[in-house]
DNA sequence: CGTATCATCATTAATGATGATACGGTGCTTTAAT
């Protein structure tokens, strides 16, 4: 298609004067009939390259997915840009939808699923008999990252890919170093010659990244100040639901900022109000966990904090790409203490797995979860599966916990090495460095007072809140304890 | 790992000493049949 062409078509289509950097390229190559990996920054428009390659190819675009919410979300956008070719096909709909959906499919154009979905026989046996015009994997780095750990289906899509008559396939995500990008082609069935991959560096420019060594008992302070200097809204990230939840407390109780906490143990509806006040610039602060954040679409999230390590680079640069996707001056902090990283360190290698578990599979079919973790009963699933003999299913469980350990040493070195943090993060991704910043990481610049004021002057005044729920809980309180 | 929290016990009955315990996190799916 020509260059003339394929601008008036996204006039057309989706009333935008021009490409995101990336997101050409892309549709070039799948347009050109090449399987793609594309590693492209947060917010800068995945879904538009499968909706574009949709529309001007015949046939269905399938798109697997890691949430329920996330498929919601691209569902309810589509039908509202007046798309009503469009549905998700899960667990929450309710029998008579469900079949309803699966009677027409040849009706959709686009179609979400879940990898967990895709393991109905019945459905990819339909699927097959149709013309599929893509095949979608969104948030792809969840195959590497999720697929040996926690859901394992996400390791059979290479085989539905055969199955499906392997259709041409566009696998999407924000962060991939190599050994990912690796992961995620072998796990594809796509030949790593023969796959364009347009990639680019996860940086965000606007982001300074501030890398705090700090002990344990220091750190709320430190973090009350953080919060009293930085303009809203924010996130600060924990590993644990329980210490979420504390230091919510600390912040409502210190504070006069609406702050909420947002991780696994909150119920759905919760979640989607919790969601949605945030969206809405009703709550200014959001103690979470990593739960809170893919599919999380807002603009001006001006600071993200680590109060512990996260587990790899990656992860570190997903949940601080959260912030400034309105490209204004952003911070990261990460509040790093030894004994976090030690005691991560510690679980990481924790595995129930023995060898009375392992050959246990031969003879017994129930899989009943004898305390095991969900991540050790993934990978049992999985050892089971493949039908792998002792050694081979220790050798399995050997790798996987060497690529956790080996992801986790990577993170602390950005943490604790005494150099320029964005030029790490840069050699990580085998990118090349960006010039020099502005405002770039603790390593370069350390007085950031004049980048403090300049985030307060673009913020918007702070809007006085009235934090009803913690006024009920100490009219509560007082009255029936005292 | 070291430390935060909690239960217990002791003793000028409300606090403090001591010992025991705990100590990530991510989510899909519930099939009779088309």
């Amino acid at each position: 298609m020509e260059e003339t062409d394929l601008i008036k078509n996204l006039k057309e289509w989706f009333n935008f004067d021009r490409f995101r950097a990336g997101q050409k390229e892309s549709i070039e190559t799948i347009l050109n009939g090449e399987n793609t990996l594309a590693i492209l920054p947060t917010g800068t428009g995945k879904s538009l390259i499968y909706e574009y390659c949709g529309y001007v190819t015949e046939g269905l675009v399938l798109i697997v997915s890691p949430l329920l919410s996330l498929m919601d979300n691209q569902v309810l956008q589509l039908n509202q840009a007046g798309e009503k070719r469009a549905a998700a096909l899960n667990s929450m709909l309710n029998l008579e939808e469900r079949r309803l959906i699966e009677k027409r499919l040849d009706y959709y154009k686009f179609l979400f699923v879940s990898p967990e979905m895709l393991q109905s026989k019945w459905l990819v046996q339909r699927l097959s008999r149709l013309k599929i015009a893509l095949f979608v994997v969104d948030e792809a780095h969840c195959i590497s990252q999720w697929g040996l750990d926690f859901r394992p289906d996400y390791l059979y899509l290479g085989k539905i890919r055969e199955e499906l008559n392997n259709p041409l396939t566009l696998a999407l995500t924000a962060t991939a170093p190599q050994e990912v990008i690796d992961d995620i082609l072998k796990t594809l069935n796509l030949d790593p010659t023969d796959t364009a991959v347009y990639q680019s560096n996860p940086n965000r420019e606007n982001i300074y990244y501030d890398f705090r060594e700090i002990e344990d008992n220091d750190k709320d302070t430190e973090l009350l100040q953080l919060i009293n200097d930085f303009p809203n809204p924010g996130i600060i990230y924990f590993s644990s639901k329980v210490k979420a939840e504390r230091i919510c407390q600390l912040l409502r109780e210190n504070t006069e900022q609406a702050v909420d906490t947002y991780h696994a143990d909150r119920s759905i509806e919760d979640r989607k109000i919790i969601q949605r006040q945030f969206l809405n610039g009703e709550l200014d602060i959001i103690c979470a966990t990593t739960a809170f954040g893919m599919g999380i679409n807002k603009k001006n999230i001006r600071f993200i904090i680590h109060y512990h390590i996260p587990n790899s680079i990656e992860e570190y640069l997903q949940e601080t790409g959260r912030a400034g996707r309105d490209g204004l001056q952003s911070i990261a902090v990460l509040l790093y203490s030894k004994s976090d990283a030690v005691f991560k360190f510690k679980k990481m290698k924790e595995t129930q797995l023995n060898d009375n578990i392992i050959t246990m599979n031969d003879k017994n079919e129930s899989l009943e979860p004898w305390g095991l973790s969900d991540s050790d009963l993934a990978m049992l699933q999985v050892i089971k599966a493949r039908h792998l003999s002792k050694e081979q299913a220790k050798s399995l469980i050997n790798q996987r916990l060497e690529k956790r350990i080996s992801k986790f040493v990577a993170m602390g070195q950005l943490a604790t090495q005494n150099r320029c943090k964005r030029e790490m993060m840069s050699i990580y991704f085998n990118q090349k460095n960006d010039p020099v910043q502005i405002w770039c990481c603790s390593f370069c610049q350390s007085d950031i007072q004049s980048l403090v004021e300049e985030m307060q002057l673009i913020s918007q005044p702070k809007k006085i809140q009235i934090n009803y729920e913690k006024k009920w809980d100490q009219v509560i309180k007082e009255l029936f304890i005292l």
